[in-house]
DNA sequence: ACATCCATGCAGTGACGCTACATCGTCGGT
DNA sequence: ACCGACGATGTAGCGTCACTGCATGGATGT
């Protein structure tokens, strides 16, 4: 039973399929498929089953997926016993964020980190879908991602740290009729433009929730989203947005107002396999992380 | 890293070197030292250093190979949690008990076990010292073993399931002075010859403690280990001796005298690597071996 | 001082897993 | 309804890696 194989099962499950697991694993797809078949062969249970042009796991193959996070993790807590007697911990990790939250949490963190030494941390922004973020932890160590208020991450093999919450507030430009006020509330937004994010990312039906508490639907006229570009299309005019406070404000031709009436934010947490959760060096960057956070959260501009 | 690595370095720690972990592996000392290279080579800290003409784990190895325990146990896991698919267990457990523990424990252990079917059990009997018990683990599934009141088994890495607990009575000829006695005192038992085991067996120093409740040292003419061996030769007037209550008993020309004053016995467990416990098999033969021992110590002749 | 025991290094060989390619079944498009 | 595309699975060939066998070095006890 190689935990190389019970590995690919696991990366099977998350992918959905044999294709994208063995792009994962910078395999073929054929070794993949053989990796599944002797592992079911060795246990005398079929593992998966065809539907479709795809495949599923089965019950047994659910079920020894689940296994094989526990193996994960022990043999990643002996790698982690054994590092502890090393003078100082060691290694590479890579730390994925959407575009805002890289923004205002990368370059700190990496201040943070490199006095430590040894620790080299690679950095990307992905900006995908709600549903696709736990995903990204068969490519990333650490998953920075954000959810809309009321949202939960699937509790399935997946380790969530919370980093910050950050409401969202209005972003208005500086000549516009609210500017002057301290806060708004969802009645006085009918009848504006609306520069939304797109379709099924995270804080897309938060815009939908303010609506309907005034009982209308907003009007939507752009999709943007990275929120810097949004911001420079408020200034100039082109319609107002929902913003998160930390990570906005940077522009001088935009005012954020705070929402009055309802509840709008969005909670920023790091997303980690329980397995890589348990590297030394993934727990030293996860702590800068966590750190990090709470300064930018307790210290907004 | 190979979960065979890691557990050719707990066989190392258990078995005290590379030579006798390679004979329990059926490998040869080359492969097992080149694995442990490997092993200390992927995790950057040496695992084992030379003392005399063998070697001992360093504090890293020691900490991995706890490790590795909980890595094997995982694995188990996950094969169990497939098993648990199949329509009934299947496989072969080897188990192992002392002579007197075989005798009482493994033919209505094979009886009970027989219907199950798919279930083999391979039997085979082990009288070692007490101290070398723990490390047959490796080589047996289950091992019957048995320690005196108040001996402790090594609490690491080793599961313990307590069977039953037996006296120690008094074995005497039939036409000896004590015979007509339904008990006797240490005091009785001045100026006897004694039957005792081999030094360093589970039984052996029973004998002197119950001497020194009577302030005399025993007169020790024979050491036999093998209980029945004793009892033939106690009802042949060679001797008196300590035998265990259920165990014995069978000889017609020995009568069991209990002991008064003092508690003198041993308790027989089954010892189990944590991992092999996990083994669907082999918790269903556990099942049953208890079951049996409770028969044979709630029904004793 | 010598024989013995134990762990280790090195060359040869066998097995195992991966890549590349071909095949089969299924699903959209015209 | 056909055809093209996609996705998973078998097969041949190859490379790699781990094990065996033997030789070496160090430590022990007679």
């Amino acid at each position: 039973m190689d935990v190389r194989a019970l590995e690919t099962l696991r990366t099977v499950r998350s992918q959905g399929g044999v294709g994208a697991a063995a792009a994962v694993l910078h395999l073929t797809p054929s070794a993949v498929s053989q990796q599944l078949a002797a592992l079911s062969r060795e246990v005398g249970v079929p593992l998966t089953e065809r539907v479709g042009r795809g495949l599923r796991l089965t019950a047994a193959g659910d079920a020894l997926a689940d296994a094989a996070v526990d193996v994960a993790v022990a043999v990643e807590r002996a790698r982690a016993a054994c590092a502890a007697f090393l003078e100082r911990p060691e290694g590479t990790v890579r730390v994925s964020a959407f575009q805002s939250g890289a923004r205002l949490l990368l370059p700190p963190l990496l201040t943070r980190v490199a006095p430590l030494g040894g620790i080299t941390v690679e950095c990307s922004d992905e900006d995908v879908a709600l549903d696709d973020f736990p995903a990204l932890t068969d490519r990333v160590d650490v998953v920075v991602a954000h959810r809309p208020d009321g949202a939960q991450w699937p509790a399935a093999g997946l380790r969530v740290v919370p980093l910050l919450r950050e409401p969202l507030d209005v972003a208005v430009p500086r000549d516009h009729p609210l500017a002057g006020r301290d806060r708004v509330s969802p009645g006085d937004l009918d009848d504006e433009d609306w520069i939304a994010v797109r379709e099924g990312f995270p804080v897309a039906n938060v815009l939908g929730a303010v609506a309907t508490a005034s009982g209308t639907t907003p009007r939507i006229v752009h999709r943007i989203n990275d929120f810097s570009i949004a911001e420079a299309l408020v200034a100039a005019g082109h319609g107002i947005s929902l913003l998160p406070r930390f990570t906005g404000g940077g522009h001088p031709g935009v005012r954020l107002l705070p929402l009055a009436g309802v509840r709008a934010g969005r909670t920023v947490d790091a997303l980690l396999r329980p397995d890589t959760a348990e590297r030394l060096v993934v727990r030293r960057v996860l702590e800068a992380l966590v750190a990090v956070a709470a300064e930018a959260a307790g210290r907004p501009r």
